[in-house]
DNA sequence: TTGGATGCAAAAGTTTTGCACGGTT
DNA sequence: AACCGTGCAAAACTTTTGCATCCAA
């Protein structure tokens, strides 16, 4: 299982938990709050706490197999597997579906951007909000 | 005092804290939290509860005079003077200071990615990261 | 065996809410 | 006078932390 062998190069234990907290991630195409990993955790009799979800994610996070992403209009954190490169997000204003956009509409704009501003460019964060075509429907 | 038009027109009362607050935002040029704004308020000796914080800056928001920034990295909610237009901001990992870009790179894309999707597009969000020239200096 | 991982409970921090009172219009 | 705005206290909610215990390596 290539989960853990993710684990293990980075140096974290092979435990149930953060096997699990993978495999949803891994799974799921849309990026999950942590009190609903709890919820499905449980639910598929793999008890965990709170405290261990959020440590579970922070690890994750820090190890740079999970990315933590800060929505507006979201009150909590999300989070989702690292699939590696770079990510712009569509989001539904009507359900909150999250569509990942693959091309980055901003290559080039950063080597402009440090001309203009003597600033070292580290990264950015660009996410677009509309409509899905069934919440159009539904209005 | 056009501030006390502003709250006006948009049906909301007139009251010390709420003009206060408004000229505390339109006088910075830095996103401020709920949190600075309490300190700063009743450092003026304009006493104001956390409560008619929050609430205040909800209903300035809600009248769009506002606009509440969720930025990743940052733990509490920003919130700056509604200059109108379209913003994006360039977000310095060091010092954590805000600069905002006044051209957007994204003129264009937006009926693009329509196109692509069959998405309305409502708007979007983008942030980018970097170092300013004070902290490349103190590295 | 040993250090990392977890559970539990409690704390921290931001934001929200209920209710009574006070101020603006 | 009517109704909106405010203060206070308590609650809601997400996230963090301390400490004892447990388990993977």
């Amino acid at each position: 299982m290539d989960i853990v062998d993710d684990l293990r190069r980075n140096g974290l234990r092979n435990t149930k938990c953060r096997t699990a907290i993978l495999d949803i991630l891994e799974q799921s195409d849309q990026p999950v709050a942590a009190d609903r990993l709890f919820r499905e955790l449980n639910e598929k009799d793999i008890t965990v706490s709170f405290s261990t979800v959020y440590r579970t994610l922070e690890a994750l996070t820090d190890k740079k197999l999970v990315t933590k992403l800060i929505i507006a209009g979201e009150d909590k954190a999300l989070f989702e597997y690292n699939r590696m490169g770079h990510r712009h997000y569509l989001i539904c204003l009507g359900c909150k579906r999250i569509l990942a956009i693959e091309h980055c509409p901003l290559e080039g704009y950063e080597e402009t951007l440090k001309k203009e501003t003597d600033y070292v460019i580290a990264g950015h964060k660009l996410n677009i909000y509309g409509y899905c075509p069934d919440c159009q429907k539904n209005e």
